[in-house]
RNA sequence: GCGCCCAUAGCUCAGCUGGAUAGAGUGACAGACUUCGAAUCUGGAGGUCGCAGGUUCGAAUCCUGCUGGGCGCGCCA
């Protein structure tokens, strides 16, 4: 339990026990406590915290709200509470000032529990899947591949520190057409680097990647895949070519900090049995009939608009039918909750995947897809397109290249799913400075240049009492301590929202107080006392910095 | 035509399950370094929260309709 949390139990406690003692003495009637809000007033001057009680008890109780909280705020008891006033304003609100020393204990606990503090036990254990990326195997990582990358796993991150047991998971699209396509485009590749004129597939893999596989190929094993039987042939190309695709996709994904615990194949789930096993299911269960040669799904049985092909006429199971099956093993794992990060394009398929889980006797609450929106890319004032037949994408690497991981993952991660994005690369390039993570780099670069100032001149970092904190009485210091009080609440809430952003906006209104604090109070003075709670102050900011960058996947320098 | 997402300061975007006077960054303007990092800080300027109704003590937030933009509606994935 946080700090905070408990701060804000004991208010409730003493505020609820008045309202019920007003019931009892006959001053306020109602049948049930309300479910109302105690919330951090934007507003200093309305105190620490507000309640909207008496609001909601207007009506049932017959009485105007303000009159309510006077009555409930004369039976409120302060003794042995941080309280220490208590106002009533606007329409009704009840606002309660605190005595900020309660803050003071943040300070030695987060020194002590360090690249911890923050997290909490908030999921306990419970096991979470996220899914994200999964972009297809057949081609390199685009911009919304980089998105999707720097969210899912940034959500990830903080679901952990909330106390999650999550595992991070890539879907790799190792079957179905365009694999076919795929080995069409390797084929035709590889017999025009030898030589040979042949046509190239009208739909297939336009992008120069495949040729520099193809030539690799070449110069490792030569011509011998010529006399091959053609069949044969393209399925050696594939498995050839797949394998260094999913090799470069892993480490481009590593070099932007991301780590998976699971890269899943779709064809495992076709050579186990499984897709064919989960469309029996299904159709014992009555939700598939056939028509015009076809297996089809009843999705319009879950609301969707029309019903779904699972099996083709020529027998071949579509991607969706995998994808069921895909799901279904999800569960079977025992996730209890299953996130995907999917983008807008997608959208359609949503319904149907929470039907087909239904269908199956799942909660389709259990599994959630967040829709992403697109990344439009500008150049030179023109939008990009990142279609991958035409080659004329920007890869995720050429982005690492071009803006530093750091301020890629800041960026993608600043915004809400929700909303589109268009990354001017231009922009990005020609000023990357004003890129909000070297503001937050910053802050802590400077913290950390104070430290080692301080061991210089031979200052050491003090094991500081309670009481010492009570020197740091500022402004600044004081909203500091209460925005450090507050991490591991944000990050649960971002955990709970499923909105990684929060950390973003917390890490700056964080540097943002640090830089204030810094202006207006100087660390390394000549009185001991108010140097070592300053000094401890700046190291616990320090540690919150690092730990929320982290939980991001940007770095956290000591030196600029 | 149907479905999903979006519309907030000149620009890019926050705004937690409905709360009090809607916030940052950036751009422009005016200031602050002989002392801990000026990649910083301090000011003011900038808003019919797309439009119109509705629910509520109270709406940027919830409901309905409309306008404008993105995406989707395949025996592709």
């Amino acid at each position: 339990m946080s700090l905070v949390r408990n701060i804000e139990n004991q208010i409730k406690k003493v505020l609820e026990q008045a309202a019920i003692e007003a019931q009892e003495a006959g001053a306020l009637t109602f049948a049930a406590l309300p479910d109302y809000v105690l919330e951090v007033p934007r507003e200093k001057v309305h105190g620490d915290f507000a309640a909207n009680i008496a609001m909601l008890l207007a009506k049932e109780a017959k009485m105007a709200p303000r009159k309510i909280a006077e009555i409930i705020v004369q039976h409120i008891h302060t003794q042995h509470t941080w309280i220490d006033k208590i106002e009533i304003a606007g329409p009704g609100f009840i606002n309660f000032y605190l005595n900020h020393t309660w803050l003071y204990e943040v300070l030695p606990l987060v020194i002590e529990q360090g690249d911890y503090y923050g997290r909490s036990e908030f999921g306990a254990g419970k096991k979470v899947q996220v899914e994200f990326v999964s972009a297809n195997p057949t081609g390199v990582l685009h911009m919304g591949n980089a998105r999707g990358a720097a969210l899912g796993d940034s959500l990830a991150g903080v679901l952990e520190a909330a106390g999650f047991d999550v595992s991070r998971e890539f879907y790799i699209n190792d079957a179905g057409n365009q694999i076919e396509k795929f080995g069409q485009s390797l084929e035709a590749r590889y017999l025009q680097l030898l030589g040979h004129e042949v046509p190239f597939p009208e739909d297939g893999y336009h992008g120069q990647d495949i040729i520099d596989t193809m030539q690799t190929l070449i110069d490792e094993k030569g011509d011998k895949y010529l006399t091959m039987d053609e069949a044969l042939r393209r399925e050696l190309l594939v498995k050839y070519a797949l394998e260094v695709k999913i090799d470069n996709i892993r480490k481009t994904l590593e070099e932007f900090g991301v780590y998976y615990d699971v890269w899943f194949s779709e064809q495992t789930l076709h050579d186990s049995g499984e897709v064919a096993k989960t469309i029996a299911t299904l159709k014992n269960d009555g939700y598939i009939y056939e028509k015009e040669g076809a297996l089809w799904f009843q999705t319009t049985k879950f609301g969707d608009e029309k019903d779904e092909v699972v099996v083709r006429g020529n027998g071949i199971p579509t991607y969706f039918a995998a994808d069921i099956a895909y799901h279904k093993n999800k569960f079977q794992r025992g996730f209890e909750r299953v996130i995907n990060i999917w983008g807008a394009d997608h959208h359609g398929h949503v319904a149907r995947m929470k039907g087909a889980m239904e269908a199956l006797g799942y909660d389709p609450e259990q599994l959630t897809v967040i829709l992403m929106q697109l990344v439009r890319l500008f150049r030179g004032g023109e939008i990009l397109r990142m279609s991958k037949r035409t080659g004329t994408y920007v890869t995720l690497n050429e982005l690492m290249e071009e803006v530093g991981r750091d301020a890629a993952r800041y960026f993608f991660v600043m915004r809400s799913p929700d909303s589109q994005m268009d990354f001017d690369l231009d922009l990005a390039k020609s000023q990357s400075a004003d890129n909000p993570v070297f503001y937050v780099q910053y802050a802590h670069a400077r913290i950390c240049s104070i430290l080692r100032q301080a061991e210089e001149m031979g200052y050491e970092l003090p094991q500081v009492s309670l009481e010492e904190c009570h020197v740091l009485s500022h402004p600044a210091e004081i909203t500091l301590i209460r925005k450090i009080a507050d991490l591991p609440d944000e990050i649960i809430s971002a955990a709970e929202n499923l909105a990684p952003h929060r950390m973003t906006t917390y890490a700056h209104d964080l540097a943002s107080l640090f830089h204030g604090f810094y202006t207006n109070c100087r660390v390394l003075t000549d009185e001991p006392e108010l140097r070592h709670a300053r000094l401890l102050l700046t190291k616990a900011t320090g540690i919150c910095i690092k730990n929320v960058l982290h939980l991001i996947g940007v770095s956290a320098p000591e030196r600029m």
